[in-house]
DNA sequence: CGTGTTTGACCCGCGC
DNA sequence: GCGCGGGTCAAACACG
């Protein structure tokens, strides 16, 4: 293994957004407190250690005990001894760092300290380097803290948010008992049908039962004309009641699913006499959606699913085409999406998800469906018009993407609300090092709001440095908030990075700047919030299905 | 030949 | 009512 970046990426792929995921089934996955995080990502499956630039922080540490075993009168190898013991406690409470990433030693390191008998220049070296390396684990020990309490907050945040849509869902738990059969069926827990975990865009979290029932009730007769073929109840509930036009009948299924908007419009204005709040909140969430920035210069990014294109157009205010895309994993599946280039800078991909698959998914899909479902429960909790729904909102915002201080918007505004988890962002000054990967993170102070400036917003500096505290989404639901002007990225005050003042930091930063770093770490935080790993085991998933697009939207 | 893409036409909602 | 823009359809086409 070359001493550069653990974190390869593979330029001749499109961008994989959860590729750690798939790749670090179950051996690569290392304890990151009470969560898992894939750390070989993009790199060869026998490579669990991850070295960053020149610097390999086990060895070392491993060097340093080394050094303290040979030499117990060096007091400086004490003092580094207590910080390795201090963080070797600090592991006990299954809170480790990218410390403890690495898993292995490697030939080539040992050679430096097995040279038999050590010298007194070698003694000076080494003292040197434990001097060194005190320091370097004394702030990586800080690290460690800092990330604990990241952690503790969110375990305390989600177990509140827990008890909160507990509390929300129950009077509704009859209802939807019947939604989602096949992940619910799936899982058994009984939380699950709250957390929203099943499904790869998941988009009604609370209110599906409800608004379904109100569909079957306004519009009965519409559903059974439609001739859907599917037997999902959820879907079959929201078959088209755009029966008006010569489209009623023109595709079988997934169209009822976007056609679901329509139909909720027009249930809202059917019971208008009602309760206004719910039907706008039912409006809200089957309009939900989730966009994904990324750099790429791939035509799409892989996300697990299988997506055939049908359509391309010409939108305003962007000469680049979007594409919409159905998702093909099953008959009738109603999940599609938009990819378009931004139109200020062309190498950001917009992927919008919107949905929800009627299918299980691979393992590679419900990485992501975790975190887009968690982001669109952030949105359509936030999207309440009620101050609880703010709360509930914030309270999400913080316990299902922790590390989302600055890197996921929620705007609830016209004309649908959007999640928009950017990847774009990272100011780590070590991209400029970096060769352009084919994936690539933006350089510092770089605008984020191009073309989408109402969706936007900083995603990138999900565990910057490890600063990243836990300050929750921007939630809007002015419409004037449509057009935020763009966050600084000073937006998030908390993680303000603090100066590289070794190779370490600098390292650290870089990894965890990588967006696959970060989208993989907002996957599996997420994932295991959510469900409680029922995507550990991945396969082969299909992750090379997006490569056939033989043309892209901007290209 | 099956599958997926392309692309012009069509439908619909919305603003004026 | 009209025009615009977004979203979708489906025939034609390309490809393996």
């Amino acid at each position: 293994m070359d001493k550069g970046w653990g974190l390869t990426l593979d330029s001749s792929e499109p961008f994989n957004f959860f590729a750690a995921n798939q790749k670090s089934t179950s051996s690569s996955f290392h304890k990151l407190g009470m969560y898992q995080f894939p750390v070989s990502l993009g790199a060869p499956a026998d490579e669990n250690r991850v070295v960053v630039g020149e610097v390999d922080f086990f060895d070392r540490k491993n060097r340093i005990a080394d050094h303290e075993d040979r030499d117990d009168a060096d007091g400086d190898a004490r003092k580094v001894d207590v910080n390795v013991k201090k963080e070797n406690s600090q592991s006990n409470l299954d809170v480790n760092t990218g410390l403890h990433l690495l898993t292995a030693n490697t030939g080539s390191d040992q050679s430096m300290v097995d040279d038999g008998v050590s010298s007194h220049v070698d003694d000076k070296r080494a003292n040197n380097e434990l001097a060194q390396l005190q320091t370097e684990l004394h702030r990586m020990n800080l690290e460690n803290q800092r990330l604990r309490e990241m952690l503790g907050q969110v375990s305390t945040n989600y177990r509140a948010l827990e008890m909160h849509l507990a509390a929300l869902m129950q009077p509704k738990q009859h209802e939807s008992a019947h939604d989602h059969p096949i992940v619910e069926g799936k899982s058994g827990d009984k939380k699950v049908e709250m957390r929203v975990p099943r499904q790869f865009m998941d988009l009604r979290p609370s209110a599906t039962a409800e608004t379904d029932e109100n569909l079957s009730n306004s519009s009965s007769d519409e559903k059974t004309r439609s001739g859907s073929p599917r037997n999902n109840v959820e879907v079959a509930s929201k078959t088209s009641v755009q029966d008006n036009g010569k489209r009623v009948g023109r595709e079988e299924s997934p169209e009822s699913e976007w056609n679901t908007n329509k139909a909720q419009k027009l249930n809202n204005t059917v019971k208008s006499s009602g309760s206004v709040d719910q039907s706008t909140a039912d409006a809200t969430m089957r309009k939900a959606r989730v966009s994904v920035r990324a750099r790429s210069e791939a035509p799409m990014i892989t996300d697990g699913c299988q997506w055939r294109k049908y359509g391309q157009k010409m939108a305003k205010g962007n000469p680049c085409p979007r594409a919409y895309y159905r998702c093909t994993m099953a008959v009738g599946c109603p999940v599609r999406k938009q990819v378009q280039r931004c139109a200020e800078d062309r190498t950001i991909l917009i992927t919008t998800y919107e949905g929800n698959h009627n299918h299980p998914l691979p393992p590679a899909a419900m990485a992501m469906a975790s975190t887009t479902t968690a982001a669109a429960t952030m949105l359509l909790s936030g999207s309440m018009s009620s101050a609880d729904g703010i709360m509930n909102s914030n309270l999400l915002a913080r316990a299902v993407l922790p590390c989302s201080s600055s890197m996921a918007t929620i705007s609830a505004s016209a004309p649908f609300p959007t999640v928009t988890l950017d990847l774009t962002h990272s100011p780590n000054p070590l991209q400029f090092q970096r060769p352009p990967p084919q994936f690539q993170v933006p350089f510092p102070g770089q605008p984020n709001n191009f073309g989408n400036p109402q969706l936007s917003q900083a995603f990138g500096q999900t565990v910057y440095n490890n600063q990243s505290k836990f300050s929750g989404l921007q939630l809007s639901q002015d419409p004037s908030s449509s057009q935020l002007p763009a966050m600084p990225p000073a937006m998030a005050p908390q993680a303000q990075p603090s100066p590289f003042a070794d190779s370490v930091s600098a390292a650290t930063a870089a990894i965890t700047a990588d967006p696959n770093f970060t989208a993989a770490l907002a996957a599996a935080i997420s994932s295991i919030i959510n469900s409680g790993g029922n995507g550990g085991t991945n396969t082969s998933a299909n992750t090379s299905n997006n490569n056939k697009i033989s043309s892209f939207p901007g290209n």
